[in-house]
DNA sequence: ACCCAATCGTCACACGGTTGTCACCGGAAT
DNA sequence: ATTCCGGTGACAACCGTGTGACGATTGGGT
């Protein structure tokens, strides 16, 4: 499902080379159709695409509840994009950066499949020592002790969790827990993370300050 | 990484003769140990092997992470293994059959290195010896001690490894490091080098200074 | 419909670390 | 010898973050 037809080519030869049965779609709109009518084991998915563009089709596709649970592996130019497509807000399972090549794609392919085929989720509970983030039940446990938490301050732990080790940006922040672009100010954030290390206590050792750059969740 | 002390010598002389920089494994898993803590650019892995043998390895490998990029070469002693070799079970990469002369397998290596130098992604990581500078969690690293500094000094030391071995001028460090032109004074560059240099003690060896011209960082 | 509590975004203030600048000095280059 | 350039120490201004407080909004209960 690409816009250009050397790409979506090379893709399908490759795919069909090696077993596996290939659907494609020149649009978004019929990218769409498809997938929620034929629900595919795995969806690949170019960012540029014309009318609507990558990110908006993996944001529905994990709305409808159809293609909610489908594996999707993004082809991205830019490496920059990577953490947007990895992260919360899109959700793709996989990335390739262009070029690539097939033995690339194929690998990732069948990477996916595997994990998704022993029924491998992405990770429903989070834990860091005594502390423990469950997902879909929206509870936080300290020493076993639940934590009350806002919605916002459960988004935000969790976000910063799931990127463990790495800086997150107060901007970056807010895309990912606000998800709508910085129409809110970036103190915010530190005004959030305040609430969050009063209530979590001694998990609060968790959550590093990062002078000048951001915050950081710490193993 | 071979069972064969021949052949690992062999290749490891080969290798070093032209200039590349090689580590050897006596068996599976010190070889998967050394991958995983070194990401090296290419592995060499023979068939067969003591304990796990070379199918299982590149299985691992391309498994872990870590590993699944890095392009594998197989060495084997029967023709009749190429198809599994380079199918999708195992993945490599290109291979070699035993016997192979020097010239055969240094020109494998460099075709395999140019192909996938271009489909690099950019490092996370770089390191210089003892010293570590991993760019997502914004930390660097000095014989696996963890040193202090601040997001500027971070930055310059950031962007002059990156262009490692390449002199920058002042006027170039203020643009790509302070990120707007030269409100400032040159000279300040000078003293964020002498709090960089005081701070990372022993790997200030790798900061040069090139007199009349800038600063350039040493590998 | 009304009230109350909880949550959220913003602001002002304070403090400490960080940063840019300058003057001075020693050594390299010519 | 002289000039120029970079290293060094000191310092004041500034910036970034933590913090307490406040008003707006929301949502549930009566």
């Amino acid at each position: 499902m690409d816009d250009e037809p050397e790409i979506i080519e090379l893709v399908e030869f490759n795919l069909k080379q090696a077993g596996y049965a290939v659907t494609t779609a020149a649009d978004g709109a019929e990218a769409l159709k498809k997938a929620r009518s034929q629900t595919p084991a795995l969806i690949i998915l170019d960012v540029m695409l014309p009318e609507m563009d990558g990110f908006e089709i993996c944001k529905t596709l994990r709305l409808d509840a159809a293609t909610a649970r489908v594996p999707i592996i993004m082809l991205t130019a830019k490496a920059a994009e990577i953490d947007r497509v990895l992260g919360l807000e899109l959700g793709a399972d996989d990335y390739l950066t262009k070029p690539f090549s097939p033995r690339e794609l194929l690998l990732r392919v069948k990477k996916i499949l595997a994990r998704f085929q022993t029924e491998e989720k992405p990770k429903e509970q989070l834990r860091f020592g005594d502390l423990l983030i469950d997902l879909p039940r929206h509870i936080v446990s300290w020493k076993n002790k639940p934590i009350e938490m806002t919605a916002t301050e459960f988004k935000l732990l969790t976000v910063l969790a799931q990127r463990a080790g790495r800086v997150q940006s107060r901007d970056q922040l807010l895309r990912d827990v606000w998800e709508y672009d910085s129409l809110i100010d970036t103190r915010t954030v530190d005004t959030h993370m305040r609430r969050l290390r009063e209530k979590i206590g001694g998990a609060a050792k968790h959550l590093d300050t990062v002078r000048g750059v951001g915050y950081r969740f710490v193993e």
